[in-house]
RNA sequence: GCUCCGGUAGUAUAGUCCGGUCAAGUAUUCCGGCCUUUCGAGCCGAAGACCCGGGUCCAAAUCCCGGCCGGAGCACCA
């Protein structure tokens, strides 16, 4: 939209806590692909240790960062009393000092922190001398990428913060629980004599009840409660995909909530309403009857082929076929129809299979009901506005299980002509919702998105 | 507690900086109608909101003060 470049990061310069799994790094190359977001450039930060430490060297050999020996509690004890801890007063040659032997491993977990000097009676506590570096054990926490190379690694503020001005960002756009980062970074933006970026921090982004929070994903896989992170239950990426949500609704929506300071919560209606705005005009449209219902129609006069139109809209798609032969003394034929159907049927009344004849509705009897013939025109129910349904002639059924959003199955019957559709393909079964497909072969397995 | 943000219909958003054209626009949702061989889509119509209280002003959703509510940060995480 603006020409911009689009720079993916990893930022994993945590060992230790937040220890970055190698699977991740491609999972998020795979969401940002399937969202149709191209990659210009791609930075690693585990890759990029000597750039941080050269400008540190920097930093603390003008006197803008200092090598802190302090114990957790003291610094803070010091810093909520606006004075200076003990190491803040060296001379920039004795922290230089103290920086060589920290890189060569003079120094264990904890022992020191490479700090960058701000104002200390700045009004957030937060702010005062920030932690920039740390030393971190890989020979007990390996980095999965570089695994014991490096035992000094920077903290979010200095790595984040120096690539966004060596990397040329102008614009950063991140969730608002980094604004006093950006306080932070603009102290070091200042010793080093360069323009902070503009800076936008936005809310945190709900879903209705979907579970977006790492941790409990997480926890919930490993507890069997969801069946992977494309659970259709989850607001990830990966579900949504399977769900059959476009990747051009969703980059719709995210542009028209833009970027507020509040947290919003999003609710499904708006995000399915993008989706079927794009899906309406796209998608195929096939039958299928949920449940195993039956129906016998008798007395049918002759042969009919019914042909029926892939999109209502669209003709040049093409058409599926059925062709409907009357047997035995009573000219009958058999169809599976939705149960909800059956249900809804009242004897005596006219209904019409869609795009075939009109019934006359002359028993029920749990899941089956008896119909005779009425006639064929569309005409001759339009006006009495007789209730259309889905109809699969026994012998053309597709055994179809659709996976709902709340994980439960919905089993039932698709037409045949649905042994064509390809795994990804995305259709609508008519009266019933959108659904993607996501198996097709002895069977149909299909996930539900939406009406 | 301290340091910051923010509060417009059910949901999301425009307008707020630079007061009047906003008796508040849009999308979605809901309701009614039209149309349609899907209870889908489309079309038409209707309903629905400026957190509260003061102040400034001829005039406040917009500016000021106070309150209430919500959120974020206060890590050798990102």
């Amino acid at each position: 939209m603006y020409n911009g470049k689009f720079i993916l990061r990893f930022e994993d310069t945590d060992p230790k806590i937040k220890r970055p799994s190698l699977i991740f790094y491609d999972s998020i190359r795979q969401d940002l692909k399937w969202l149709g977001c191209k990659v210009d450039e791609e930075y690693i930060q585990s890759d990029r240790l000597p750039i941080y430490y050269e400008y540190t060297e920097r930093l603390i050999r003008d006197g803008n960062a200092y090598v802190c020996e302090c114990p957790p509690e003291e610094f803070r004890k010091k810093t909520l009393a606006k004075e200076p801890c003990p190491c803040r007063i060296l001379s920039a040659a004795e922290n230089l000092e103290r920086w060589k032997r920290m890189l060569s491993g003079g120094y264990s977990e904890g022992q020191a922190v490479v700090r960058v000097k701000t104002d200390l009676e700045h009004p957030n506590p937060a702010v005062r001398d920030w932690p920039a570096l740390r030393v971190i054990d890989t020979k007990k926490y390996p980095h999965p990428r570089v695994g014991s190379k490096y035992i000094v690694w920077p903290l979010y503020n200095l790595a984040a913060g120096l690539d966004d001005h060596l990397m040329g960002m102008t614009h950063i756009i991140r969730g608002k629980e980094h604004y006093t980062n950006m306080v932070r970074q603009k102290y070091m933006y200042e010793y080093l004599g360069w323009k902070y970026p503009e800076a936008i921090h936005y809310g945190r982004l709900k879903i209705t009840g979907a579970f977006l929070s790492k941790s409990k994903i997480v926890q919930g896989i490993k507890e069997g409660i969801y069946a992977g992170y494309d659970d259709p239950r989850l607001g990830t990426f990966a579900a949504l995909r399977k769900r059959g949500i476009t990747p051009e609704a969703i980059k719709k929506m995210i542009i028209d909530v833009g970027t507020k300071s509040n947290d919003v919560t999003l609710s499904w209606e708006n995000l399915f309403s993008y989706n079927r705005k794009i899906l309406d005009a796209t998608s195929n449209r096939y039958f299928f009857v949920a449940g195993h219902a039956k129906i016998t129609v008798k007395n049918i006069p002759k042969i009919f082929n019914a042909k029926l139109p892939l999109h209502p809209e669209k003709p040049e798609k093409g058409f599926r076929q059925y062709s409907i032969t009357p047997i035995g003394d009573e000219n009958a034929s058999f169809f599976y129809v939705a149960e909800k159907d059956i249900t809804n049927m009242e004897t005596g009344k006219i209904i019409r299979l869609m795009e075939l004849f009109n019934v006359k509705i002359e028993e029920k009897a749990g899941n089956w009901a008896g119909a005779t013939f009425a006639s064929e025109s569309y005409e001759d129910v339009r006006k009495s506005k007789a209730q259309l349904i889905q109809w699969i002639p026994v012998g053309e059924e597709y055994p179809c299980s659709i996976i709902m959003p709340d994980a439960s199955v919905t089993e039932g019957y698709a037409e045949s002509a649905c042994k064509k559709l390809k795994p990804d393909a995305i259709i609508q079964f008519e009266r019933f919702g959108f659904v993607r497909i996501n198996e097709a072969d002895e069977k149909l397995v299909a996930y539900y998105a939406h009406k």
